[in-house]
RNA sequence: GACCCUAUGGUCUAGCGGUUAGGACACCUCCCUUUCACGGAGGUAGCCCGGGUUCGAGUCCCGGUAGGGUCGCCA
């Protein structure tokens, strides 16, 4: 039983192969390998993301496969997701799904993969299953070759691939060539476990196995991986195939230089879907992050991206984290979003705030949004700056009502509901006309009737511009609020 | 402990032997103004340290230091 992994006989595995690799010969993946160097035929790239779903997307994880995702539409070639679960008991299908949710609301989407997390479900491309689950057959074929030709050997129940001693080279699209000795530890004992003594395939095995059977060309992936490549180079060998290209990328650290985790802040791809931010400045904020256009531009549409994304631009030092900088990309993307997206989102905001719009006329709702479009950072905030729109009744920020509900304010605001009463049409203009002329005949300036004003019409000391916000409001919701207010107890009665 | 990567204002970065070291976020000041903002005009703040190469070094080399990563029957 211990030995469930080799027990099973060597069968063929019966899914389809790969179309560049159907030859069957070893060989022919070395031209796979070699994408840019052999043949006349110029083959396009195939990239992966492989995460393991570990119930969260990670946001280093997110720029991963956004870089990879960049590197396949720059150049035409295949994104590939492939689902790492060989840890049954922490993978649970709720777990892809998060993968793929986030993924999915990044808009990266994938040419080959899973459909859905059903990791025994459909999937769309040649080179299936997708799950590292299901590829089981594959992994003890590879092992078994190995075995027979002495690159591998049992241990103690499990299986240990001969490491060489002689330093290896790794040649790296982004760090260069990094050569990598062994350390002390690995001088003891090079070889490394590549089937557990359980019968379960280790990372370096399935990772190399897959990129093979899937025809990867270019694997870009987290420096994380860097020391290790040397393993998996050294497998790619012994399986007689030259390894894919190899891009390192750098890790994104907390603020203070901290490695991330998921309990940082920002670390994972869920709370910006929660928080209300834009999709595209999120992506757009990543790209900035460890990849350079060289020439000052931050925020670019994402075909610009796509046309200027490229290996060498990659930088090789890890950046730090910047929610602020985050928060103003994602603010900038606001501003200048098509209204309709604006109102989708906005709206969706509103809703999970609890305010329902659907009970309020469509026009009505979205020049009650037009007067906010410039200021939230995210969506999540847009609530707080135009809840009144939506609210019967408006709860008065004590700090204001204190400065603004005051017995010297009590005539002028009660004059200015009079002369606002008096007004045919109630349009912006008509009502900051009015302001100013009822400040002017109190002798005071416009400001001492604003702040009241504003507070009475929103019970906030800050907001969209007064005059318009009346507009929207309209004269009657406005001329009641302003009455409502004047019983306020600070007014004196 | 060993090995690998990295090092420009607080943060993200441009720079690739000769620059008043540029841009963006953040911060500060002023102007504009119905609030908060936007916008406009300014400002504070940077090449980790030490050697070397060179007429000349942020830029090249070496050594430190610091940060990160790896050395698992985790992925």
């Amino acid at each position: 039983m211990r030995r469930a992994f080799r027990a099973q006989p060597a069968a063929a595995s019966g899914r389809a192969p790969c179309p560049n690799l159907a030859a069957g010969p070893l060989r022919f993946y070395c031209e796979v390998y070699r994408p840019f160097t052999t043949g006349t035929q110029i083959m396009k790239p195939r990239v992966r993301f492989a995460p393991s779903p570990t119930g969260f997307l990670h946001i280093g994880g997110a720029r991963t496969a956004l870089f990879n995702w960049l590197f396949a539409r720059h150049h035409g070639g295949t994104f590939v997701l492939r689902i790492e679960d060989t840890d049954v008991a922490r993978n649970t299908q709720a777990a892809v799904d998060i993968i793929l949710e986030g993924l999915r609301w990044l808009g990266l989407d994938w040419d080959e993969g899973p459909v859905t997390s059903d990791a025994t479900g459909a999937s769309r491309g040649p080179c299936g299953p997708y799950f590292q689950s299901q590829r089981k057959d594959s992994y003890r074929q590879r092992v078994e070759a190995l075995l027979s030709r002495g690159l591998a050997y049992e241990k103690e129940g499990a299986i240990r691939f001969k490491m060489q001693r002689e330093p290896i080279t790794i040649p790296d699209m982004v760090c260069g060539d990094i050569v990598r000795p062994l350390t002390d530890r690995e001088e003891l004992d090079p070889d490394f476990v590549i089937v557990r003594s359980d019968g379960e395939p280790v990372f370096h095995l399935v990772n190399v196995v897959d990129d093979l059977d899937m025809g990867i060309t270019h694997v870009i992936r987290g420096e994380d991986h860097l020391t290790n490549t040397a393993k998996h180079i050294a497998l790619f060998r012994a399986f007689g195939v030259e390894p894919p290209r190899y891009a390192h990328i750098p890790l994104i650290l907390n603020p203070d230089g901290s490695k991330m985790s998921k309990r940082d802040q920002g670390a994972i791809i869920s709370v910006y879907m929660e928080e209300g931010f834009a999709p595209e400045a999120v992506l757009n904020y990543l790209c900035l992050l460890g990849w350079s256009p060289k020439d000052n531009r931050e925020i670019m549409p994402l075909a610009e991206i796509i046309e200027r994304f490229d290996l060498p631009g990659v930088l090789r030092s890890s950046a730090k984290f910047d929610m602020t900088k985050l928060q103003w990309v994602n603010w900038e993307y606001i501003r200048s979003m098509p209204n309709d997206r604006y109102y989708e989102l906005a709206v969706h905001a509103l809703g999970k705030a609890g305010i329902n719009t659907n009970t309020f006329p469509v026009e009505y709702v979205r020049a009650a949004l037009d007067t906010v479009k410039e200021k939230p950072k995210t969506f999540s905030e847009l609530p707080g700056w135009c809840d009144f729109y939506f609210k019967d009744e408006i709860v008065f920020a004590p700090e204001a009502v204190e400065r603004d509900f005051v017995p010297a304010n009590t005539a002028g605001l009660a004059k200015l509901r009079d002369a606002l009463e008096q007004l045919a049409t109630f349009k912006s203009s008509d009502i900051e006309a009015t302001l100013k002329a009822t400040a002017k005949e109190l002798g005071v300036k416009a400001g001492v009737l604003v702040h009241p004003t504003r507070m009475a019409c929103t019970g906030k000391p800050i907001g969209p511009s007064l005059y318009h916000l009346m507009q929207v409001l309209g004269k009657d919701r406005t001329l009641a609020r302003i009455g409502h207010a004047l019983n306020h107890p600070g007014f004196g009665g």
